[in-house]
Order: C-alpha cells, then sequence, then structure tokens
DNA sequence: CCAATTTGACCACC
DNA sequence: GGTGGTCAAATTGG
C-alpha cells in the first residue's frame, strides 16, 4: 500500500557535500569545545551553544540534502530493522556515508515518514503499564516478532481519520528488561484536538504542564530558536543527573518552569530517531510539531546516530534530588549504548560517535510520559 | 450504540 | 518463503 516516494530533491549532493558536511562538522565540533570551555552561566556559552547548534542544522540539511541525492540515485539495501549497524566513529566521510544509506532506507521503508524510537521505563514490570506518552492512540494490531519475546503492539493516531494524522507508533516490551519499552514513533501528529486534550490531560492528571507544542506549529522556525543547547552537553548532563536534566531542559524551554515536569513512574526515557532522509529536513518544526507532552526535554539538540538520533530523557520526579543518580546514569549509558550500539559506542559513550548525525529540528512530539496512565487507548497487553 | 481492542488474514519487502 | 506492518471483521467495554 501507500509507499513512500523517496524521491527528493535531486542533484543536491555533488561533489562538495562531503567536504562541506566536515567542514561543518568540524565547525560544530569547535563551537561544542568552546562551549565547554566556558563557564556554565557564561553568557558566551550559550552563544557557543547556539552556534554549535546553527551548525548543526547546517550539517543535517547538508546531510539530507545529499541523502536525497542519492536516494535519487538509486542506493539502498539490505538493512536491519532495528539498529543502524556500523559508522563507528569513523571519519566524517565514511559517516555521512552510513548516514546516506540509513537516511535512504528509512525512506524506503514505508511511507517514507520520519521515524525515531523511545525508551520508556516503567517503574514496576509486573505492571501492565504501557508507556503512554500522553497521546491518543489506537491500537490496531499487535504481532510476535522474531526474536522478542513480547509482541510488538501498533498504533496510530487516533485521529487518524478525522483529521488524517499519519502518526503511529510501535510498543514493544524490551526482552531485557521488562520495564523498559521500545517505543517507535513514526510520522507527525498533525492533529489539533490532541494538542487541546493532551494539554488539558495532563494538566488534569497528576503531572500538569504546559503545553509547548503550540508555538511550534504556529512558527516552525520557532522551534529551533530555542533548541539551543549542544547535546553532548544534554548527554553529558543527562548522564549526570537526571534531575539537573530535567531542570535544565525544563528552563531551558522558557516553561513557566514551576511544577510543570512530573513524570509519575517514568525514571528516564531514552530517545533513538532514526534519521530520515529528507525527513530531518523537510520537517524542521514540521507542521504538527508537537511536544507530545510537555515534556522538557525536548530542548535541545538531538542527535543521529548512524541514522538514529538519540535524545536521552529523563523523567526523575521533580523535586527528588534524584534519588538514584548513579543508578539511573548508568541505567541511562545502557540505554545510550544499545541505541547507539551500531556506533559501537561502548561504555565509553563516545561523544564522537554519536556527533554523527545532528539536528535541531525538534521531535515533533517526543513521547513523554504518563504510563499506563490515561488516554483512550491502551492495550492492556504486554 | 459507538468507540476501542483483538486477532487472523493480507500485503509488501527482503 | 519469512518477517514485519496494516487491514478489517469480530469482539468487548463504556
Amino acid at each position: 500500500m501507500q509507499d513512500g516516494g523517496a524521491g527528493g530533491a535531486e542533484g543536491g549532493g555533488g561533489n562538495g557535500m562531503p567536504l562541506l558536511l566536515t567542514i561543518l562538522a568540524d565547525g560544530e565540533e569547535q563551537a561544542r569545545q568552546l562551549g565547554e570551555q566556558l563557564v556554565p552561566g557564561d553568557d558566551y556559552r550559550g552563544a557557543a551553544r547556539r552556534l554549535q547548534c546553527t551548525l548543526g542544522r547546517a550539517v543535517a540539511v547538508a546531510r539530507a540534502v545529499e541523502a536525497a541525492s542519492a536516494s535519487s540515485r538509486g542506493t539502498d539495501r539490505s538493512d536491519s530493522p532495528r539498529s543502524a549497524d556500523e559508522s563507528s566513529g569513523g571519519t566524517t566521510a565514511a559517516v555521512v556515508d552510513a548516514q546516506e544509506r540509513q537516511a535512504v532506507l528509512l525512506c524506503k521503508r514505508r511511507k517514507g515518514l520520519p521515524r525515531w524510537t523511545a525508551k520508556f521505563r516503567v517503574p514496576d514490570a509486573n505492571l501492565e503499564a504501557t508507556p503512554d506518552d500522553g497521546l491518543s492512540w489506537r491500537k490496531y494490531g499487535q504481532k510476535d516478532i522474531l526474536g522478542a519475546k513480547f509482541p510488538r503492539g501498533y498504533y496510530r493516531c487516533t485521529y487518524r481519520n478525522a483529521q488524517g494524522c499519519p502518526a503511529t507508533k510501535q510498543v514493544q516490551r524490551s526482552d531485557a528488561d521488562l520495564c523498559v519499552f521500545d517505543v517507535t514513533y513514526q510520522g507527525d501528529h498533525t492533529c489539533h484536538q490532541k494538542q487541546q486534550r493532551h494539554a488539558a490531560g495532563t494538566a488534569a492528571s497528576t503531572h500538569s504542564q504546559p503545553a509547548p507544542q503550540q508555538q511550534e506549529q504556529d512558527h516552525p522556525g520557532a522551534g529551533m530558536q530555542h533548541v539551543v543547547m549542544g547535546f553532548k552537553d544534554v548527554l553529558k548532563v543527562e548522564t549526570t543527573t537526571t534531575e539537573a536534566a530535567a531542570a535544565r531542559a525544563l528552563h531551558g524551554h522558557g516553561h513557566d518552569g514551576a511544577s510543570s515536569f512530573c513524570f509519575p513512574s517514568v525514571p528516564f526515557v531514552h530517545h533513538a530517531r532514526e534519521a530520515p532522509a529528507a525527513a530531518a529536513f523537510s520537517r524542521p518544526g514540521g507542521p504538527g510539531y508537537d511536544f507530545s507532552s510537555p515534556a522538557p526535554p525536548h530542548c535541545h539538540c538531538p542527535v543521529v546516530v548512524g541514522g538514529s538520533y538519540d535524545d536521552v530523557y529523563d523523567y526523575e520526579r521533580r523535586q527528588a534530588p534524584a534519588p538514584g543518580a548513579a543508578e539511573s546514569s548508568s541505567e541511562l549509558a545502557e540505554v545510550v549504548s544499545r541505541a547507539t550500539a551500531p556506533a559501537g559506542a561502548g561504555a565509553g559513550f563516545d561523544y564522537a560517535s554519536l556527533y554523527q548525525y545532528h539536528h535541531s529540528e525538534l521531535d515533533p512530539h517526543l513521547p513523554f510520559p504518563p504510563f499506563g496512565g490515561a488516554g483512550p487507548s491502551h492495550g492492556p497487553y504486554q
């Protein structure tokens, strides 16, 4: 059925692209280093980050263009469903290459819609909790996946028919850790009601948070504005103090901070977004840009690794000072490494390897939270 | 009665 | 042919 025509801008790539990418990447790296040198709080640090993000966007755009041109040339091949492989901290060229392939694959992979994954952790593995990102999903299928102990659930936006919202997600419980769910999102939400509803819903429930999405919708570009966080920085923080990360993200987002950001049962969430070739390009703050939930974590520059970009989200309760900071961080590291596995990122959490694809367009709807929480559709399965 | 979930079948891709 | 993703009829729940 509906097949995604990768198509895309042609002839964009060209020969100089790799070089351009290298240059941009260097610039970004330099900006990052600069930012690190500076003290937190220093105005220049913010500037450095912005610069880093800007360069990162440039890299993303360049990659997207190149990937698009590559796909039009007809590249592609086998792909491994999950986890993008190869491309381990190699040269930028190599990275780009892998990226390219990944992007093309993604494009060919049905719909050609942007796709990314998130990891949700529930507090109790025994509970039949399902990652609830606060959005309305309707389950339309479930299937046993080869090699997976648990079936994968298929969901699509409740407003798919009503508003033609193309968003879908796949939820699968991790084999290794029953508390962890791998959620793969595909397509941005273009439905509006959802947001309203969601905003209201969240406010009504335990965790109240403002709905930051609107602005994105109205001003696609605006989103990129506050994506001023260097991902490395973010990761660093995240891996260190979950609490700090949360607060930081929160504030960085310009929320009326206060009581927002409270994810009851979710210690952390990790994001690994696959970088759609043209997707990253075409959806800068896309139409349906929306942070599915008030979640703050989106205020940073996502990273795409070998085709998937990672974000680490932390949902430690806003108050308690990250009880198990160390614990959490190790978990994060684990998750992150898994997600970045392709890059061969071991325990070391190699930034260099992460630094492969970096796009500042934020996720449309970073899935956040309420687990097993409210929400019209949450299949009991799992 | 309507909406959501379940589940087997179908289809596309590798 | 195997596997993953989606469809749609049947079923269940509010």
